[in-house]
DNA sequence: TTGCGTGATTCTCCTTTGCCAGCT
DNA sequence: AAGCTGGCTTTGGAGAATCACGCA
């Protein structure tokens, strides 16, 4: 089963290595709708829509052991037939389109579980046939204690990464898309020519800088409006569109920006959050509706922003933002100070509850929108009754947060049925919205970002030559007006609930992650991030792509080098650093790792410092690279001893697994909770000798095993190991274990006068060619041991693996270990025992086939016998004997010059009338006399002829 | 709201060198 | 008679991973 596994890894891996993007997705995308067609029977049993709910409980009323006292109004079977629908979209959805699928599936599951929401009994009106229909639900005690989810299993998991991989690809090529419009001519131009002229002046600037970069962008924010409605058509012609109207999705606006920063020949990329499904089954779960209905509407990418305005609301922009204020908006939520330009952008941005009460409606219909033609009936009923707990706090947020900071009410409609629970519902809350807060708070208020809605998904990055000295990536964000607040976006995001898994640059039909850039704490989204082998192969190309377009050369000035490398230095550190961050991994040289790292991912990566003596150029890219590792080699240490579990910079001891250790213990890079913290790199596994043997290591004489564990024994081998130590241990029930420090390459005996040195089992294990005795080859070929055998040369089985069956380990031999200098030998005898046995292989087939055709003719001769002799009697089995013998004469007598597949016999039937006609038919045994066969020089064929006129032909072998 | 500790549950890894009947 | 093939009583325990829950 293990070998299944590695082999099913193999040919994985393989594909991957050798495929190109395009295979990948294809692969990713195949094997996604093989699954999801293959687990769409299982899983549809349960998907069932929402307003399936109540013909589920009728149909099933014993289920989980519920007591559902149902009474069934006489709208029961258009309820059944609501879940027919239903369940047949599913099965289309399921064909169709995988995530949408699982998105839908997801969706349902939510609503099934916001029955959670309420304890006790839950009387459901159901107002569409005027029949009410109330549900008691009584759960027991433990019912909590059912509510544990299924754990995902390898299936499930498996499923979700290719949900996740092919979703990562979708969204690479929606990103490549919009950036191959921001490129558009035409565009371009329409922007300049709207564009003032005093700034047209940018595109001059010899050393760019962010100040520079002010007015334009100040510019763009109050001439360009966000609107979360989006019209389905090419994102090229909605680019035109937004253009036109000055308004568009955050989508748009964003590609806008970058095509107007590329106009002013300003190096510039459109960077995304790709805001991708999990990687882990069902995380998303509580939150897919929301997302995944924005998803559905507003294409792949979701749009919104917590800045900008809403639907079509008023634009807000610097200009409008005191005539605004005057009314009574609140001031805002999210302003960013930039470091260097001071910029704050303190625009009032407050949501107004009409919009969020619109996204609310939204969000639901389309959430629905995938189910809307199943039953329109229950779309009605749902769009309009399922306000659920959650809708209705959050409308009572808003409420409050609006009066607390005196926002017309005017426009709120929350429903008046609902005022009761909603003010049930604000007795428990304390928070407000849209509270004024510091800008190291993020202005964001969690409350509002509880919802995915108004996560930053795209903004610019422009190449400032004139920043840092060497140049540096400027986050630019137009739609809000934020310069330099790279820092800020993964606070924001994360109160938001985006989690920052990938951001990705896009420029010259290319991409780049630059995740690091924006995502100080890595180890929380490593494990949310797809295997970076595969991310890596994925993005190569792209990466490509994108150095050709935005890499430059940057003259590194030999004055200010050295001091600018430090200056880099200490602001990343600076920037990445925390109260608790005093320390870098002590066995980390920053530079000298960056640079090595950043040489093997491009080829060209310099190190600042040796730059600074021996080259004067470097690349932006090689820059770039150089700047992300370090920051990924100084993540700040985290504050909770659980994130050292897995950390790939840091350690603690407490979180080690039993076969590691700290080796050497040292240096403490500062504390958590009292736990001394070590660097990653001091984490030292520990294995077996057996195990380190595998590797074609042993360990040195005279060392000490650094650990001993306690082994359980199996009761029926105690018995075993008290005559035979354990293989790992020198006690019974001890595993020792040794680390790489105490080891040496492995040392095994020579093979001295054609004789293969053999372990005690008389074989030789070969984990790897390392493990195979000096002067000795390993011939894998299949029954090489006979030949070995016969040509009497010592060999020994080569052992490969072990096999477990039934219990018990069997060891799987392949091929056969023997001295170098017998290899040729061996294997020209046995090329020609490979011959020999072809020869017979063949010798067989044929005469097997020789065979079967004899058994053929002979039957069909009997059956012509018969015939002969019955047929009369039997007008329909002549018939049918006569059909016979004219295929048969077609396909044997007819068809000499037929190919024959067997290409060993051929052969000619031929019943004549008989030459001598006293010739007895009936009792007649055909005898073919040698004088009166002939011989096809031509076709090799032999014509054989009883006296009655019966032939044969016959191919000469 | 977040993090920690604990307990429950589930999954994965590790284990490790035949034997025999029937067929060719 | 020798060699090959395939089926057997298809483990079970430890530890890792994950989740839920209470508490601070």
């Amino acid at each position: 089963m293990r070998g299944q596994k590695e082999s099913k890894r193999s040919k994985e891996s393989a594909a991957s290595a050798s495929g190109t993007l395009g295979d990948l997705s294809e692969e990713a995308v195949a094997k996604l709708v093989r699954r999801a067609n293959r687990s769409g029977k299982k899983k549809c049993e349960n998907q069932l829509h929402p307003c399936d709910l109540i013909g589920k409980q009728e149909s099933r009323p014993q289920r989980d052991k519920k007591d559902v006292d149902a009474t069934v109004g006489s709208n029961a079977l258009e309820t059944q037939a609501c879940s027919r629908d239903a369940l047949q979209k599913v099965s289309r959805d399921a064909k169709g389109d995988g995530e949408s699928f699982q998105c839908s599936f997801t969706n349902s599951r939510e609503e099934l579980n916001d029955s959670d929401w309420e304890d006790g009994p839950v009387p459901i009106s159901n107002s569409m046939g005027g029949h009410e229909v109330t549900i008691e639900i009584n759960e027991t005690p433990d019912s909590r204690r059912r509510k544990r989810s299924r754990r995902a299993s390898v299936e499930d998991k498996e499923l979700a990464e290719l949900v996740h991989k092919a979703h990562l690809l979708c969204l690479i090529a929606r990103g490549r898309l919009i950036d191959r419009a921001c490129d558009d001519a035409l565009i371009q131009a329409s922007l300049l020519s709207v564009l003032p002229e005093h700034l047209l002046h940018i595109s001059k600037v010899a050393k760019l800088t962010a100040k520079h970069l002010l007015p334009l962008v100040f510019w763009f924010q109050s001439n360009f409006r966000v609107r979360t409605t989006s019209v389905r058509r090419s994102f090229h012609s909605a680019l035109n569109f937004a253009l036109e109207t000055h308004e568009g999705t955050q989508e748009e606006i964003a590609a806008l920006s970058v095509a107007l920063f590329r106009a002013l020949n300003l190096t510039t990329r459109l960077v995304s959050i790709l805001n991708v499904a999990s990687l882990k089954p069902e995380a998303d779960k509580t939150d897919c509706s929301s997302e995944d209905a924005s998803r559905l509407s507003k294409g792949i990418f979701s749009t919104s922003t917590p800045m900008v305005a809403r639907r079509n609301e008023v634009p807000v922009s610097p200009a409008t933002s005191s005539e605004r204020n005057s009314v009574g908006e609140t001031p805002q939520i999210g302003s960013y100070k930039s470091e260097d330009c001071h910029l704050t952008s303190s625009e009032t941005r407050c949501k107004g509850s009409d919009v969020y009460e619109l996204n609310d409606k939204m969000t639901d219909t389309l959430a629905c929108e995938e189910w809307n033609d199943m039953s329109e009936a229950c779309h009605t009923k749902k769009s309009q009754e399922s306000k659920r707990r959650g809708d209705l706090e959050f409308e009572m947020q808003l409420q409050m947060a609006l009066s607390a900071t005196a926002v017309p009410t005017a426009g709120i409609k929350i429903g008046s049925d609902n005022k009761d629970s909603n003010s049930n519902v604000a007795k428990r809350l304390k928070r407000t919205v849209c509270e004024e807060s510091p800008i190291s708070s993020q202005s964001i208020s969690t409350a509002v970002g509880s919802r995915k809605e108004g996560s930053p998904l795209y903004w610019a990055e422009v190449y400032c030559n004139g920043e840092n000295l060497t140049g540096k990536w400027l986050h630019i964000d137009a739609i809000n007006a934020i310069i330099d607040g790279e820092q800020k976006v993964e606070a924001v995001a994360a109160a938001c609930k985006t989690p920052l898994r990938y951001v990705v640059a896009f420029a010259g039909n290319g991409a780049k992650d630059v995740t690091r850039r924006y995502c100080l704490k890595w180890y929380q989204i490593a494990s949310q991030r797809v295997n970076p082998i595969w991310w890596d192969k994925v993005l190569a190309p792209l990466r490509d792509l994108e150095v050709r377009a935005t890499g430059g050369m940057v003259h590194l000035d030999k004055e200010h080098t050295g001091s600018s490398s430090e200056h880099n230095k200490e602001n990343f550190l600076n920037k990445s650093g925390s109260a608790e961050m005093n320390y870098l991994p002590g066995n980390v040289n920053l530079n000298a790792k960056s640079s090595l790292e950043g040489s093997k991912e491009t080829g060209k990566g310099l190190d600042v410092e040796s730059s600074s003596r021996s080259f004067e150029i470097a690349t932006r890219n090689s820059l770039e690279d150089m700047e992300l590792e370090t920051r990924a080699l100084t993540e700040p240490l985290p504050t909770n001893q659980q994130a050292y579990k897995n950390h790939h910079l840091y350690a603690i001891e407490k979180w080690l697994t039993k076969h590691q250790v700290l080796h050497p213990k040292g240096p403490i890079l500062g504390f958590c909770s009292g736990h001394p913290v070590y660097p990653r790199t001091c984490v030292q596994t520990l294995k077996t000798k057996h195990k380190w043997l595998r590797e074609g290591l042993q360990v040195k004489p005279n060392e000490r095993p650094v650990k001993e564990l306690k082994r359980s024994i199996k009761p029926q081998k105690v018995q075993v190991l008290e005559d035979d130590d354990y293989v790992g241990g020198n006690s019974i029930g001890t595993i020792e274990l040794y680390g790489k420090w105490q080891l040496e390459p492995l040392h095994l005996p020579h093979a001295i006068n054609g004789k293969v040195p053999k372990n005690d089992h008389g074989n030789v294990e070969v984990w790897s060619e390392k493990c195979l005795p000096p002067g000795t080859v390993h011939l894998r070929l299949p029954r090489v041991f006979s030949v070995a055998k016969r040509l009497e040369i010592d060999y020994a089985p080569a052992m490969v693996d072990f096999e477990f069956k039934n219990g018990q380990s069997y060891p799987v031999f392949d091929g056969i270990v023997v001295c170098a200098e017998f290899k040729d030998a061996i294997l020209e005898a046995y090329a020609e025992e490979r011959d020999r046995r072809e020869a017979v292989e063949k010798k067989r087939y044929e005469m097997q086939a020789i065979s079967r055709w004899y058994q053929l003719l002979s039957s069909i001769v009997t059956r012509q016998r018969i015939q002969n002799r019955y047929g009369e009697s039997s007008s329909t089995a002549s018939a049918e004997t006569e059909n016979v013998n004219s295929k048969l004469d077609v396909q044997l007598g007819g068809g000499q010059n037929d190919e024959e597949p067997l290409g060993c016999q051929q052969g000619g039937l031929h019943e004549n009338t008989p030459d001598d006609p006293t010739i007895e038919l009936d009792n007649h045994e055909h005898v073919f006399l040698t004088e009166n066969q002939s011989f096809d020089e031509d076709n090799l064929l032999v014509t054989k002829r009883c006296l009655c006129g019966f032939s044969v032909q016959v191919e000469e072998l």
